[in-house]
DNA sequence: TCCTTGATGTGACTGAGTAACATCAAGGTA
DNA sequence: TACCTTGATGTTACTCAGTCACATCAAGGA
């Protein structure tokens, strides 16, 4: 089955993130992204289920991620501390040469409403699966709720600081001390 | 200018919860939305961006309202505090009679996931109007993040709870229910 | 040699959303 | 009365996302 080139999808990926960078993400259409690849549009969309979705592949692994770990932490873990493992476990996924990557990636969601509707939903799905994890340990329903929202928060904040000039490089200390700012941040609550 | 028929926002929301409601979003078109108003396809895009949009109009009314709301509060409330009135304040605009239309309204919504995408989008708009406003409050910012959260997931399971039987129909007592469910959660939290 | 499998291509189609230009009544102004 | 502006609408034509039915063709096994 060499008869096209390997790893199409990869490169679909690829294609579709520097057109976008490169002329816009309106201005560019999934044909032009197929053909830069050497494709025909049915094959894009055999890939991905929309013209969006291409730049969140990949999303689904972290989430059950997400979910096995929270699964995984000792009976004797607070929520918190259960949500915080999860949570810094998948920042171990993203070293330091990610940064790159991913702050391209980003720019080039932040630059459309459609993109940012479709961020926003993945990652009320990473919070989603937090918390269900959470309720399947017994955690109360309200408790799981708030500690999914904390997790998934502090763990957007540490992708921004990622991001900006000025943080460490390593995601899973920006993670972690976002966790512990919003973990000490409850407590002025009122 | 009485020429056409008035309300024609109005009755191209009732069109298109009936239409979708009877066959199906994805079944009904833009076209027959707006033939069933007597008006053309054009018209609903201009009073709609686009075709989810229709169900969700009133929104940005309710993200004003709660950061009004917050920036009314008295300076000595606290955060959660803060939060909790606007929040119950939003749900004082929902009496019992808008009980049925919106439970209607959510189970169009439910039923397919672009509008379920879309509703994510408009939820964390909520709470982003609320974060924006405790920080002009000088709230520090991941104390603001966490409360936003907390009044934005209240609220929701608010709405969750009052389209379900066996609770009350009163949406401010449920609102002051699961918001002080949430807030008792916090210690829970490890 | 035959057959199955899987990834791809082609062409035609529907429907969302946009743009340019025309219409036409209301209400004021000369 | 004649004229003009304004605003909401209609018409037509277009692009592009996304779908569908059907064809292709190499790999690999029976």
């Amino acid at each position: 089955m060499a008869r096209w080139e390997p790893n199409t999808r990869l490169r679909l990926i690829d294609a579709a993130v520097e057109l976008f960078a490169e002329n816009g993400y309106e201005a560019t259409t999934v044909a032009q992204i197929a053909a830069h690849v050497g494709v025909s549009k049915m094959t894009f969309f055999r890939h991905f289920p929309d013209k969006r979705e291409v730049l969140f592949a990949g999303q689904e692994e972290q989430v059950k991620m997400l979910h096995d770990a929270v699964a995984a932490a000792p009976a004797s873990a607070t929520p918190f501390e259960t949500v915080a493992a999860a949570v810094v476990e998948l920042a171990a996924y993203f070293p330091p040469e990610r940064r790159e990557p991913s702050a391209r990636l980003h720019a080039v969601v932040a630059s459309h409403e459609d993109l940012r509707e479709r961020s926003a939903f993945k990652h009320a799905r990473l919070a989603q699966a937090l918390e269900q994890a959470l309720i399947e340990r017994a955690v109360p329903a309200a408790t799981a709720g708030l500690a999914a929202d904390l997790g998934a928060r502090a763990l957007r904040e540490a992708f921004v600081r990622w991001r900006s000039p000025g943080y460490a490089t390593d995601l899973t200390v920006l993670a972690r001390e976002t966790l512990d700012e919003f973990h000490e941040a409850v407590d002025l609550l009122g």
